[in-house]
DNA sequence: TGCCAGGTGAAAG
DNA sequence: CTTTCACATGGC
């Protein structure tokens, strides 16, 4: 069985156990949520998204609803209602200056690049949740399982041809499927006993499997 | 109560 | 190329 059969069919096999995670998730009633996204993107970097979560609510409180509103906000006024964010003085440039890009359309992931604030994953999250354009997401969740899982150390651009499937819907699942697996059982210590890989798992069966 | 979270970029080896 | 650090805060 290759890898990429085998990458599908343990996107199968989660989606049965943990079922559709249906992400982005959606925080405010009304306004952009295309801009919702975006900004959450960047904020949640390196952040728990409860505390992302408490942060756009209270942006739509004060109706900063769009990247255009946020980026016509005066920063310091921004700046406190972002007090659940950590980094959230660098997060805000880095809104403002993605207007900068996203303002004249539907952006490429070269010109997201170019952003400063805005590496591969979260022009990624960007591309695929906000503009529904068929890219993989790669994080630290999904490197930790791919070595683990495989026993095959490969970096992200290996990772990246080996996970992808011109399927946005699976696109979107996985990465937030892969994030799941990674909060609940392949974390940084792992929780084998329950992971529903372990079958399959080449780091369960090499450490805790006896032959 | 200490660890860590849905990263990025700059600096250094 | 890889490792290390600053960025800064709340949740559990």
């Amino acid at each position: 069985m290759d890898i990429k059969e085998e990458v599908y069919s343990v996107f199968l096999r989660l989606l049965c156990h943990f079922g559709p995670q249906r992400w982005w998730p959606r925080i405010w009633k009304e306004g952009n949520h295309r801009d919702e996204i975006i900004i959450g993107a960047v904020l949640t970097q390196r952040t728990l998204w409860k505390n992302v979560e408490n942060a756009l609510k209270k942006l739509e409180d004060y109706g900063i609803t769009s990247i255009a509103k946020f980026y016509d906000t005066d920063e310091g006024y921004i700046e406190r209602l972002l007090k659940s964010v950590p980094f959230r003085r660098r997060k805000i440039r880095t809104i403002k200056r993605l207007w900068e890009t996203v303002k004249y359309g539907v952006p490429s992931r070269e010109k997201l690049l170019e952003v400063e604030g805005i590496g591969e994953e979260t022009a990624d999250v960007i591309l695929l949740y906000a503009y529904d354009i068929p890219t993989i997401v790669i994080d630290e969740y999904a490197r930790r399982w791919f070595l683990r899982f495989f026993g095959l150390n490969v970096g992200d651009r290996m990772l990246r041809s080996y996970l992808h499937f011109e399927d946005t819907f699976y696109l979107k699942e996985m990465h937030a499927l892969l994030d799941e697996l990674g909060k609940r059982y392949c974390k940084r210590k792992p929780l084998c006993d329950d992971c529903p890989l372990k079958s399959k798992c080449r780091l369960y069966v090499r450490v805790f499997s006896k032959r």
